[in-house]
DNA sequence: CCGCCTCCCTTAACGGCGTTAAATTGAACT
DNA sequence: AGTTCAATTTAACGCCGTTAAGGGAGGCGG
């Protein structure tokens, strides 16, 4: 049967966790399928297309067990989004910097919308789409900054051995709740709320 | 005269400017350097530690102009160096990416430190640098979305043209200081003071 | 003055990369 | 049976990061 797009990004995606972003070649890619590299290139203009795909998959997948267990009141509820971004993005080596600043294909933006319409339910919508635009920037940060230090889970990268970066890395999901929880506060009170 | 590693990273940064990481390769360097690729090799050990001297050389740069006009109060002095960080990765094609998780070499940790432990000043020091570390987090999170739709400065990237991220990214100084203040006041307020 | 050592660089080459052009398959339609 | 067209293969190109081996310049001990 004939290849698709999301085939090809699930392929990279799963090859990505063993091998991180370095270690991705289409020629990997098109041995997974089962298929040579120039075969790629039927289904996606080039590589940058290619990880826009996996991005797009990877936020697809999430998408899919984002919602949460119990139906919370708004801002849990951004916190959780939040926290199913970085576990996201934590899934995969050097995932925060293939989903980082790729462009998003065909996810539907009305999926996102009424998140940022019920905050602001009467207030103005930009400042509320601002206002989530930080979280995701302090998750996209954080997440980035800690697979540097852990490339994959649980394993610190020799060179961060001695560094003082114990202090801020030491209980990363302790230390990324605290900063959400800064950055929410903030965020709520940017907007006017209590 | 010998090269030194620090004219290899001043002669990457610059051509990072023009060419962008992609483009951005030993020979290019070593040709601007009227020298042959392996060259290289006696003063850095591979690619990747010639980007972490780029991105070490491009902080010492910053930090040089860091200092602020005037003694500011603390926390305008975390906002004056959170405007400077960002001015910084801007400086650069893709600078957020090769700053952001790379390791900073022989940076002297003590020109950092003051400022944690005298915003703490009689607080729990730990907090004080995790509370640092978010607003470092949102800055580079922020820089690293910012230069995906910005390539170079004021070149909106054509796959971003006919996107809704207009609500975010016009104005994007604006917006920036909108996010920081955020974070700064979510910051302030889960150490405590105010 | 000579040989030697160390530093810094060159020449040559390797395997692998992303990518392109052209030929080839195979199924579906006429 | 012949044609068409989507999907893939084969072959190749130029460039990449990197390594191995050698060469030349300057200082230094004999």
């Amino acid at each position: 049967m004939a290849l698709t797009r999301q085939d090809i990004a699930r392929s990279g995606l799963k090859l990505l966790k063993d091998v991180g972003l370095n270690g991705l070649t289409l020629r990997l890619i098109a041995a997974d399928l089962g298929v040579k590299a120039p075969a790629l290139y039927w289904h996606v203009k080039n590589k940058q297309e290619l990880l826009d795909e996996m991005a797009t998959q990877m936020y697809r997948d999430a998408a899919a067990d984002r919602e949460p267990p119990e139906p919370l009141e708004e801002w849990d509820l951004v916190a959780h989004r939040a926290r199913v971004l970085r576990r996201m993005m934590l899934a995969y080596r050097d995932g925060a910097k293939v989903f980082s600043g790729t462009y998003l294909g065909d996810v539907d933006p009305d999926d996102e919308q009424p998140l940022s319409r019920s905050i602001a339910s009467g207030l103005d919508e930009r400042r509320a789409a601002m206002a989530l635009f930080t979280v995701y920037s302090f998750v996209i940060g954080f997440t980035i900054e800690e697979q540097a230090v852990y490339p994959e889970p649980g394993k610190l990268d020799q060179r961060y051995a001695g560094a003082p970066g114990g202090a801020v890395f030491g209980n990363v999901d302790a230390r990324f709740d605290d900063g959400l929880s800064m950055v929410l506060d903030g965020a709520r009170r940017w907007l006017g709320m209590e």
